[in-house]
DNA sequence: GCTTGACTTCGAGTGCGCTCGAAGTCATAC
DNA sequence: GTATGACTTCGAGCGCACTCGAAGTCAAGC
């Protein structure tokens, strides 16, 4: 038995990390584009939908908001023309992450100092 | 003219980037111990108040929820021997940092991909 | 003496991103 | 045939961390 193509939203759920329910509110504010559907309704998803997911996993979880995330795929929808926009939109988004970045390093920093501050005086 | 140990809400709000409602919302909820006042009633900031103010802001923009730096400053209030409860806390922290770091990392690289992959085919 | 504006308290409101629950459908297992 | 359990839709609810607004006080400037 081969491995199938097509998942339930169960196992999607499990392999990307996000939840049916928000598999579903992705879908239903048009962040993923509508999935296929079994004989009987369900979801299926494909390995490009999978893909999809991890991906815009991955611009949530370096802090884009929901919105722009739906601009990002609004872009998509609407042809290879857009490609010069989502090149844009990505790249203002990695300034944000490299800033975030420096701040949570600049921040370790601060933390580690009162980390050795207190070894200091508990040895 | 010395510069003067004593801030105003709204210098301290300034200095801080920490909103004036803000910095009394903190003071409300038990992060900040209640600072001085003037003889108008008007709280007056010192620079240790800075000092705890910058401090907290560094611990709660790497992601510390606020629950748990109510307990930190708990342990502070509590006296010097809470001083390993407070290190193992912000070693636990550390910890969190250090993980976000590495997935702040990981998702970058998969965005510099798309970008490449952008700017390949939109030259 | 009145306006301005920065402050005070307090509780209520907001925005974001989920998260949940109710009520229903369907297919397989027993 | 009925129980189980995974799914469906839909709208409502939630938790967090602020953020705001109303109503009042006070001091300095004009």
């Amino acid at each position: 038995m081969r491995e199938v193509t097509s998942l339930s939203i169960a196992t999607t759920a499990e392999r990307t990390g996000v939840s049916a329910h928000t598999l579903r509110y992705y879908e239903r504010i048009g962040l993923i584009d509508p999935v296929g559907r079994d004989e009987n309704g369900r979801r299926t998803y494909r390995d490009t939908d999978l893909a999809r997911i991890d991906f815009l996993r991955k611009l949530r979880s370096t802090g884009m908001p929901i919105t722009r995330m739906q601009e990002y795929v609004e872009l998509i929808r609407a042809g290879e023309s857009t490609e010069p926009a989502r090149l844009q939109l990505l790249e203002d988004h990695r300034r944000r992450v490299l800033h975030d970045l420096e701040h949570l390093n600049d921040c370790l920093g601060a933390i580690n100092t009162k980390i050795d501050l207190y070894r200091r005086s508990t040895p």
